[in-house]
DNA sequence: TATAGTGTATTATATCACTAATACACTAGG
DNA sequence: CCTAGTGTATTAGTGATATAATACACTATA
């Protein structure tokens, strides 16, 4: 299950990340976590609306980068609902992916002249790593 | 002393954050870590502007933003300079900024739907990191 | 003191992301 | 079949960003 009263305290308009960029993250972490099941229908772009009060638009938009993303397959007329994931490929490619993402902060960091003492505190300070 | 010319590779103007963002945020760096010493003279807001091949309003609301936050000086018919910054701030500075970009690998990763422990093994693969 | 080089200010235009509003098209269930 | 409830599509408003064109005010220095 799937606790969509906690979603409304979390979506928060006056943050610097768009509202659809909100609710997808949260969604997509909940599909991953298996918080949501393959076959799972989310809440129609209407009803999501109507209880965080935004615009069925910016949840369609959510929606639609999910669907993207194949994390969720949107039919016209029925709903959406959460997808079946290739879990098999995924896995294999996630110390790849996560490698990719880890050279482009060490990337971005040298452009600032962040020194790799300075990442890997800030590391720990986030992640929660212990770090030698 | 600083590398301008390694900066004009580093400003992108298809990237997502800002230009003047871009420019605020290695200038800033720069002093944070020393690279640009109090007094040191910034180019003028024309000759960054044409090397950068970027309008002047833009390097002047970057150079805005930094003597917002006291890391630069802005005098009319003069130019713009380093400011004296408390060596604690500069630290603290660093580390902000560090986090920043790690909490938007976080971000990335959590897309990606990857979980702290792929990012950590990544992290242990490219910076020789220990983590626990 | 001339003047070239600074920052300052204003106005206008264009683009993009985000959100909104409002019709339209489809599907499922009675 | 019908209709309430779905997703779909189009258009528009808002704000941030960036560019552009000018004019102005100040400073350093030859």
């Amino acid at each position: 299950m799937f606790d969509w009263t906690a979603m409304l305290a979390q979506v928060d308009p006056r943050s610097a990340t768009p509202l659809y960029a909100q609710i997808a993250a949260r969604l997509r972490v909940a599909v991953a976590s298996a918080e949501l099941r393959p076959g799972d229908p989310l809440p129609s772009v209407r009803q999501l609306a109507t209880r965080l009060r935004i615009n069925p638009a910016t949840v369609v938009q959510a929606y639609r980068e999910l669907e993207t993303e194949g994390f969720a397959e949107m039919r016209q007329g029925a709903g959406t609902f959460v997808r079946e994931v290739a879990s098999d490929r995924r896995s294999r490619e996630r110390a790849r992916q996560a490698r990719r993402l880890v050279r482009e902060l060490i990337a971005e960091a040298g452009k600032l002249g962040l020194s790799t003492n300075d990442l890997l505190e800030a590391i720990q300070d986030e992640l929660g790593a212990k770090t030698a």
